[in-house]
DNA sequence: ACCTGAACACCGTTCAAGT
DNA sequence: ACCTGAACACCGTTCAAGT
């Protein structure tokens, strides 16, 4: 009897699944920012001891990749392959980098959790994968592809934490009341966007005009 | 008399300086990595109590700051204005990316620390200051400037974090013996650095050829 | 001026033991 | 199977007190 009441006050609440322990992890994430994420903030947040964790998660690191793995590899990229048509490369990379941009701000210190736990290592990268292939059909080799593609991600993701370090600057208090001193980061992603695409553009005209001696250049 | 003994062995063997303890905690970083850079490491190794440091920096984040100062503000970027005559903006532009990558890779996760305590705050950030005035001789806005020298930056710091957080795969045996399955970084960069390059050029045409519409884009 | 000694409030991780 | 309790080996930082 006494057990029962003693199971109702103390008992596990519910049992913890992985996803669970997920779930609490990003809304210690979004709420109060990636330093303050810690193992121990963590099962206090689910209820637990802080070495109940390690049944679930290796260890932190385990669980950050898990973090970076589903920020980054939602379905928004794996979508359907030619839903759109054909509409060329071009608007594929554009929509692609965007989703990408987006993924990352969804989450406070969203790029700085992606950057940290390596989003270009293969099989969690699906974005730079994506890239890669709708270069390729765009006709690049696959090492200018596989280059280019990094280029691109290196953009997606600097610009991302450039604007949540801004946004943590704010936060703390120590920004002249913003505006737009900072001018405008969306302006920025698009300028960027289009000077990285014309880079690969122009890679690609090159590549056609003289397919012997793709290092020829475009004056 | 025994005083004088004691002051021979346990006093201080020399009074330290900012400067000082700046070349330990390279000394640590370049030896152990910027995961085993703690302030008792630090302290240990100057051989002072770890909260003598307090003395010499507010906190590791100023510390950590001081360094990448020094990483991103040698003075190779500050170096004569027109010590090339005029070479024009491409090649200019080209050599500050070039010496920004050498300066990141020069020391042991020196890309992580920049991007860390933000290289792209002013004052600090000289490469980007000087990228931002390179490309606005070349006939960009302030604007326009400002967000290809972010892309600039971002690619290059991304890829020398990039071939950092590879070594410490490496280091730490994780990796099927290299040679280049992870193909030539060095390929990867001149390929991404021209890219952006291109892009750039690309965007200040379509500035010259119809300057009343920016939005234009060059086919 | 420059540092010690000692404490405070934290960390991540391990592991026997409980249920 | 899932978690507790308790420990281990660390952190960054503060601050009175020494010299």
């Amino acid at each position: 009897m006494f057990k029962l009441a003693a199971e109702l006050r103390y008992g596990q609440a519910m049992r913890l699944s992985r996803e669970s322990v997920l779930k609490g992890a990003f809304a210690i994430l979004d709420r109060y920012g990636l330093a303050d994420l810690t193992m121990r903030r963590l099962a206090a947040e689910l209820g637990i001891q802080p070495g109940g964790l390690y049944w679930h998660f290796a260890n932190k690191q385990t669980l950050l990749a898990a973090m970076a793995d589903q920020i980054t590899g939602s379905d928004r990229f794996t979508e359907p392959d030619r839903f759109m048509g054909e509409t060329g490369w071009r608007p594929e990379l554009q929509m692609v980098s965007t989703r990408l941009r987006s993924a990352l701000l969804a989450h406070r210190d969203g790029a700085e959790l992606v950057a940290a736990g390596y989003a270009l290592r293969p099989g969690s990268g699906q974005p730079l994968e994506r890239m890669t292939k709708i270069i390729q059909q765009a006709g690049l080799g696959d090492h200018d592809a596989a280059a280019a593609a990094a280029t691109l991600t290196h953009f997606v993701l600097g610009h991302a934490a450039e604007v949540q370090a801004h946004d943590q600057l704010r936060r703390a208090g120590a920004l002249p009341d913003d505006h737009d001193q900072f001018p405008d980061p969306d302006a920025a992603f698009t300028t960027g966007l289009e000077i990285v695409l014309d880079g690969i553009a122009a890679r690609c005209s090159a590549v056609n005009a003289a397919p012997s001696t793709p290092r020829s250049r475009a004056r």
